[in-house]
DNA sequence: ATTGCAATGTTATAACATAACACTATACTA
DNA sequence: TAGTATAGTGTTATGTTATAACATTGCAAT
């Protein structure tokens, strides 16, 4: 089985799902996280962290500082709503929280678009490799850069 | 096939090789690279680009900057002798600079070191997914975080 | 000898991330 | 119902990672 996820425009739809995962796991799903993921899923493409501390200036109209981005974003990441992208320091929505799973991106390195897949074989072929090396693993970073069939095009 | 690469002792034959291969590809192995390579090598497990500045400074005993280990970094990097991990920020010596392959990396949450791993199986995939999407892959970060075998007896 | 170029030296600063402590609001509790 | 524990946030400062920009050096080609 193998499913990409493309990013899609709804963004309510994400946000609210997130917001009854988080009621059912007894998480609080705080303005301040509400607003950082939001950013991110309107953004689109992989977005910085300062660009995320930028963004809240401007909705709030006050200060905000950095701790008050990444803390957010941890919040996040831990919950499995967000992903960050190593390679690039940056952070995008994920969008299947529900059913979490091996997942990697590609990265367009001109357009900066991204996708985000899962493949169970992939996943499969990966524990494989941990468990013959007697490893467990706690978290994968699967990041893919290129060239996008977009910008192949142009 | 899949095979892992064990880091070795052998600093010399791995700077001797990639010796060869620079004068092979008219590439200039000059002494700072040639350092920064070692220094790699030496420390075993992934090391920060700050820590061979710190290293670098105490074998020439004259101060370096942090350009000139980049600028290093870059060159080792983009010919395939070292690897960067993201997920981490440091960087690895690469122990098959010739038959050059889909990697992955094994990374020690507790004692920091490393396996790399190159499988066919999985570069296949990988490659299969982005052909998929048209996407022309430039280069891939492919890393595993967890707990080694030696940490889990412990 | 002069010019071109790759490599390095040097200064400064950009970009990314966290430590540490103060404050607030809410919920529990005795 | 005052006390206190705790999760979340505000704020300042600083730590960590990486690059821009320009000067200098040394060697190779003409």
């Amino acid at each position: 089985m193998k499913i990409n996820f493309k990013n899609t425009n709804n963004i309510a739809k994400s946000v609210s799902e997130v917001h009854e995962i988080c009621k059912r796991n007894n998480l609080s799903f705080t303005e301040i996280r509400k607003k950082v993921f939001e950013i991110i899923l309107k953004y689109k493409k992989p977005i910085k962290a300062y660009e995320i501390l930028d963004s809240l200036k401007n909705i709030d109209n006050k200060p905000s500082h950095p701790p008050t981005v990444y803390r957010a974003i941890d919040f996040l990441i831990n919950n499995g709503f967000v992903h960050k992208l190593s390679s690039i320091n940056s952070y995008v929505g994920c969008f299947h929280p529900k059913i979490h799973n091996q997942c990697y991106f590609l990265i367009c390195n001109i357009c900066n678009i991204y996708l985000e897949c899962c493949s169970d074989e992939l996943k499969a072929n990966i524990i494989k490799t941990a468990d013959n090396n007697n490893f467990i693993i706690s978290s994968t970073t699967l990041e893919i850069e290129g060239k996008c069939s977009d910008c192949l095009k142009k």
